[in-house]
DNA sequence: TTGCTCCTCACGTCACGTGAGGTGGC
DNA sequence: TTGCTCCTCACGTCACGTGAGGTGGC
């Protein structure tokens, strides 16, 4: 047994809460109380070593609510602990902040968004069939770009991250783009993060250096299908049905990386050869086209058969839903 | 073996995508599609009985994205599963999209609150530091009131529907109330889910039947400790603070369940004692009292020995934290 | 034939909650 | 002494993600 602390002066003597009582007034539950003190996070103030009963101090109220008002913020525990650590007015933390209320400014706008969806559907009887975007077959001819591909950690800000590199490398060159950005999906699958992303502004064949930018060429796409539509991922449902339903009657199948090319990103337009029709339709409005490789299928008809039924009896699922409402 | 479906007329006859291409295409990981699988919410069109690899259709992105679309609204998988088997446009989705709605509108609130809160903590460049607020040690006397006591699920939303119960069997059986209701709590600790609170409003001595709520006498309670102020629960952190520090310097500690009388919850202020001071001061605002019982200290004084250092050398931390912001 | 795609299975993540079984405190 | 409070430990939750180890498909 390790003993010390008892020749301290008397600072440390007061009365202090028991962890029902410090759970009612800081409205916080035990398991609560007692994670935290695992992690570390916040340690009783005395614990009594034969009962070990945990005992807490008035003052430890502020620490716990610093705590619980960063995890509010979306920071995980182990940030949290991170953070404490830093000096609250410093720069680090006043940075971490800053981000986070982006963030939490993204957040309100989704949520805003989907509420609007929502509130629509609700008053909509019937719902307006929205009739699928159609696609087109063209081939894509090779185009030199300056790009920039990498990892992201998340999607939407990675993308965005990428092309403000590629344009800050450009402005320092002296390249001009010759057309609109385009941002490539590597990954053969769909992934949120850790995607594999290359964001490129289309270029000159004159450019000889374009910074931390690599130059390169797009290879020649033999059929690609290609989507123009308006408005942003919101979209994607109908999108993605459509295109997919266009791909399906036709008997052609994926085989390249998706492209995106943002035709119209900013409300001053931009360089395209967009019929002119569609812009004067969707002012100042995000404008993209979808774009993939691929090729006839292999005639090799799959016929499905009542899957559901023959799933149900050849392997049952691990863990069926207990179905209804409520 | 069961075999059946290969007489199916043609209409089953399609090409289909394999996982990967479904997935990019949908923006969806094909671990999310395994996982819906497995849950039976979305079943491929085809899966190889050999290969067991999956086959989807594009009509199947439809049923994907009223997935994805209910998971974002907040629904858990399960509920997700129960909804899609309802009628789309019938009663009962309805109304749960209704209270979804007042849900996602709840969150906006509480978003845009703590948006406020960092943006103000950003501008300053010292913290305002709050003067605690003070309470006053006074007997309760005891009250008549009409009551109703449950578990609820969710803290807030419970103890509103319960104060709308007792008032409503108030209406109903012609009682009037004849001071600010009161809310209890009745576990020994906190808890955010299935907490037993009892909702209440003073009554006269007499009222003989409330309907479905309970006419019952608050005991006497000798010494309660006694804080008012206004705002929300945004508030409770100082509050917690205030009272917390003016238990432990008095040597007192709670021994009864907490109250809340809600002096001042609407804007038209409401039947109170309050100095009038206080109200000219906060005008139109939630204006709360806590309350909370208390004895003398059994003069067990316990010494705090530094614990911190204790602690690390007599229980090390199971999942210690690793530390460093970024 | 080779690498690529897909498979299953088991375990991890995150912030606790649940419950069993047991001991200290007044 | 009795019930109450608190303890630890192990496991569950939720919606997947990670990675090992292995097989089918072109």
């Amino acid at each position: 047994m390790v003993s010390f602390g008892w020749n301290e002066p008397n600072e440390g003597e007061e009365d202090m809460f028991r962890i029902s009582d410090f759970s009612r007034l800081a409205r916080v539950s035990v398991k609560t109380l007692r994670h935290y003190d695992r992690l570390g996070l916040l340690v009783p103030a005395y614990v009594d070593p034969a009962s070990r009963y945990r005992w807490y101090t008035a003052r430890q109220v502020s620490r716990l609510q610093r705590i619980l008002s960063l995890r509010e913020l979306g920071f995980s525990l182990e940030h949290v602990a991170g953070i404490l650590e830093e000096d609250p007015r410093g720069r680090t933390v006043r940075r971490l902040l800053e981000l986070k209320r982006e963030d939490i400014g993204r957040q309100l706008e989704t949520g805003r968004q989907r509420l609007a969806q929502l509130e629509a559907r609700l008053r909509e009887s019937e719902p307006v069939e929205p009739r699928l975007p159609d696609a087109v077959l063209q081939p894509l001819p090779p185009i030199r770009v300056a790009s920039r591909r990498a990892r992201v950690a998340d999607l939407d800000r990675g993308a965005q991250e990428l092309f403000e590199k590629v344009e800050a490398d450009a402005m320092r060159t002296g390249i001009r783009a010759t057309g609109p950005p385009l941002l490539l999906y590597h990954d053969r699958s769909f992934r949120e993060s850790g995607a594999d992303l290359e964001a490129m502004v289309p270029v000159t064949h004159e450019a000889r250096s374009a910074g931390g930018s690599t130059l390169r060429t797009l290879p020649f796409v033999p059929a690609a299908a290609c989507l123009v539509y308006s408005g942003g991922y919101e979209q994607w449902a109908e999108v993605a049905r459509g295109l997919m339903a266009w791909l399906q009657t036709r008997r052609l199948v994926p085989v390249g990386p998706l492209r995106e090319v943002f035709l119209q990103f900013q409300s001053d337009g931009g360089t395209l050869e967009l019929p002119r029709q569609f812009l004067v339709e969707h002012p100042g409005e995000l404008v993209t086209e979808m774009q993939i490789p691929v090729r006839a299928s292999e005639a090799r008809r799959v016929r499905a058969p009542r899957v559901q039924l023959a799933r149900r009896s050849s392997r049952p699922s691990r863990r069926p839903i207990r179905r209804g409402v409520r």
